[in-house]
DNA sequence: AACTAATTTCAATATATGTTTAATCTTTTA
DNA sequence: TAAAAGATTAAACATATATTGAAATTAGTT
């Protein structure tokens, strides 16, 4: 069927990107992995760079429209005051902790795919600002209100170290493991959200006015 | 000469790699960015996994030498006591910042490629753990004597947190440009500086006692 | 100057690459 | 059931790939 070699190529193609990036894989090894002949890659997707496009927006339209949902959630309870910034925090991180913690290895694949994009010097500014930008321009009008004395640049640089820790946990590479010796597992990802939301919200916070408090 | 060549293939390499990451590059574009003979990268190198070992130990030894210094100054000066978190964090950063910042375009795509390995599932756990580690658990070391009443778990997810934003700063992606509508400039990484160590240093102290107060 | 060792060149290896073509099979539609 | 549309196959396209081999050149040493 014709829905079903779509999706098998999708799922082969995510895993493969997941562990040795755009270039580390060929057309032919995700058609194998897929089980599935060699021409229907290009039938179905076309280019080798329209079928990552078809990986990349599968997930991250779920992904936007439930991020969006939390934070619209979180304004509405908190009208007509803005919401604490922890909970912006949280409606930012939940979904995509969730997702990796219990959506499956699809899932898990996908996110690596994300770690990898977002410290790609060609595709990370193209890609991410492509999916995930008007995402992220909600959110920080949300968090502007939350720290209204805090100078905008101060709170977009937040923004990007929050989103490089985030990346970094999705990224599935271990070494945390290793370098805690054993203390700390890298795919507890419960264990992760719990300390990831204080620590930016606190990072965020020196912000609040605008003469920082070293 | 020999060690002309040498050098001329290591910094063609090293552009490539960062700009396309391992398997993105082909050994015959990195010699004819070398303007050098295809068969002397293999010559000198041997096997394409052997060119980026060299391409990332070049640097790796500069780096380790200058952080452990600073580490030890930092340390030194606080004796018998343990020097403040922020002066920790400082001489992890400082180095890093300080060579992407001054030390032309070697060191930026050299950090690029640190980006993105520290992001990638097959190589980060390998690489990073193989070049940097041993440094890490020296700054692990002096950042839990300098929070004695924390748990050592908590505070190596600080350090992967760390690790994920300064490792995005270096990804030389300018999102964060277009997202903060050019409020701010990736490039400048002395604002990124400015605001890291504090961040960061804000998100270890709420770990400070082992209650966390969220 | 003569000999040795290191370096560079050019050509060739065998294989893998993304993509396309034309023919065949399957499903849907009328 | 017949025609049309869609999906699959196998083969081929030209090109790019990592790596190697044997000559030719250069550099270093006695």
């Amino acid at each position: 069927m014709a829905l079903d070699t779509k999706t098998l190529i999708l799922d082969a193609a995510e895993k493969l990107f997941a562990t040795r990036g755009f270039y580390g894989v060929s057309m032919r090894q995700i058609t194998i992995e897929a089980g599935v002949d060699p021409a229907l890659a290009n039938y179905h997707f076309g280019k080798k760079r329209n079928l990552f496009d078809a990986v990349m927006l599968r997930r991250a339209e779920v992904l936007n429209r439930e991020r969006i949902q939390m934070l619209d959630d979180c304004l509405r309870r908190a009208k007509p005051n803005p919401p604490p910034l922890e909970e912006i925090i949280d409606a930012f991180t939940h979904a995509l902790l969730n997702r990796s913690n219990k959506g499956g290895a699809g899932w898990k694949h996908y996110f690596a795919i994300i770690a990898q994009i977002n410290n790609h010097p060609e595709l990370g500014g193209v890609i991410m600002t492509q999916y995930f930008d008007p995402l992220a321009k909600k959110f920080m009008k949300a968090i502007t209100r939350a720290l209204p004395d805090a100078q905008p640049e101060d709170l977009y640089w937040c923004y990007h170290f929050l989103s490089g820790a985030l990346t970094l946990t999705f990224s599935g590479t271990n070494r945390i493991n290793n370098l805690s010796d054993g203390l700390c597992n890298a795919s507890d990802l419960d264990a992760v959200h719990e300390r990831l939301v204080p620590f930016i919200t606190a990072g965020f916070s020196i912000f609040k006015s605008s003469v920082s408090q070293r």
